[in-house]
DNA sequence: CGCCAGGGCCTCA
DNA sequence: TGAGGCCATGGC
C-alpha cells in the first residue's frame, strides 16, 4: 500500500475504533483541574503551560505529570518569569511527582530563559522549519518535546513521533522501527497538514498503543489487524494474545 | 514485587 | 547512525 493510503487508512480505522480523544489537557482560565476539551485557541499562559507539559512528560507517565502541575499552578510558579527566577533545587521538589526531577527543574529553567529572550508572540511568527530549529537548538528539546510544542501549544501542523507511532508502524509494515524523521517525513508526505488532523491522529495513535498495540501487543480486537504484518505473521501465536 | 510511562543527552563504537 | 547507560517517580 502506497503511504498516502497507508496513513489514511490507519487514521479512519483508528477514529472509527476509539472516536474523539480531545488530546493534550488544559487547565480552564481561573481553574485548578486540568479538563480534555478542545480548544481552538489558547491563552499565552495557557500555551506555556503546554509548553512545561511536554517537558514534565518527557518519557513520563502524564498522571505524573499532572501533581506537578498543580504543585506549579499552587505555587504560581507557572509563568515564564517565576519559573526563570525560581531555585532550581525548589523547582525540583515541587515536580517531584514527575520523575527526572533534577534533570527537568534544569530544563525548564533553561526554557523560561529562552522564552524571555524569545517571547512566545514572537516564536508564533516564525515560520514551522525556523522554529523547529530553534527548539530543538535547547538543552532538553528534542524533536518530539519540539513537534509537541509546535503542534500542541503554537497550533501549527507538525507531526508528533513518538515511541508508540514507531512501534506502531514498524508492527503494520512488518519492518524495523524507523528513525523519528524518516517516520515524521513520511507521514508529512502522505498526510494534508492540518493542525486538528495532525492533533486527532497522534492520540489515537496514543490510544491504539496503550488498548493494543502494547508491547506485548493485544491483537484480539485490533482495529488495524486486517493490515498488519505483525498478525500475519504467526497469526496463532498472536490471536491468543 | 517487576514493569514501564506521551524522551533526551552523552559516550563509544 | 546506532546501541547502551543514565536520569526517577508512581501507577498498575
Amino acid at each position: 500500500m502506497r503511504d498516502r493510503a497507508l496513513f489514511r487508512w490507519v487514521y479512519q480505522k483508528l477514529a472509527a475504533a476509539y472516536g474523539p480523544q480531545g488530546w493534550w489537557p488544559v487547565a480552564d482560565a481561573g481553574s485548578h483541574t486540568a479538563t480534555y476539551r478542545k480548544r481552538r485557541h489558547l491563552s499565552p499562559a495557557q500555551q506555556f503551560e503546554v509548553m512545561v507539559g511536554t517537558i514534565l512528560t518527557q518519557n513520563t507517565a502524564w498522571k505524573n505529570v499532572e501533581p506537578a502541575l498543580q504543585g506549579l499552578r499552587a505555587a504560581h510558579a507557572l509563568s515564564v518569569d517565576v519559573l526563570g527566577k525560581i531555585p532550581q533545587r525548589k523547582l525540583a521538589r515541587i515536580i517531584r511527582s514527575s520523575g527526572y526531577h533534577n534533570q527537568k527543574a534544569d530544563r525548564l529553567k533553561r526554557f523560561a530563559n529562552f522564552l524571555c529572550a524569545h517571547p512566545i508572540a514572537e516564536l508564533a511568527q516564525l515560520p514551522i522549519p525556523e522554529l523547529r530549529a530553534l527548539l530543538l537548538a535547547q538543552h532538553g528539546i528534542g524533536p518530539e518535546t519540539a513537534d509537541s510544542i509546535i503542534l500542541y501549544a503554537f497550533g501549527k501542523p507538525s507531526f508528533v513521533i513518538d515511541a508508540y507511532t514507531k512501534r506502531i508502524f514498524a508492527r503494520l509494515e512488518g519492518t524495523q522501527e524507523q528513525s523519528y524523521d524518516a517516520l515524521q517525513q513520511r507521514s508529512h508526505a502522505a498526510l494534508p497538514h492540518h493542525t486538528p488532523r495532525f492533533n486527532a491522529y497522534h492520540a489515537l495513535l496514543v490510544q491504539h498503543a496503550k488498548q493494543h498495540c502494547r508491547k506485548q501487543p493485544l491483537c484480539a480486537g485490533c482495529p488495524l489487524r486486517s493490515c498488519c504484518a505483525h498478525a500475519k505473521r504467526d497469526g496463532s501465536v498472536a490471536s491468543r494474545r
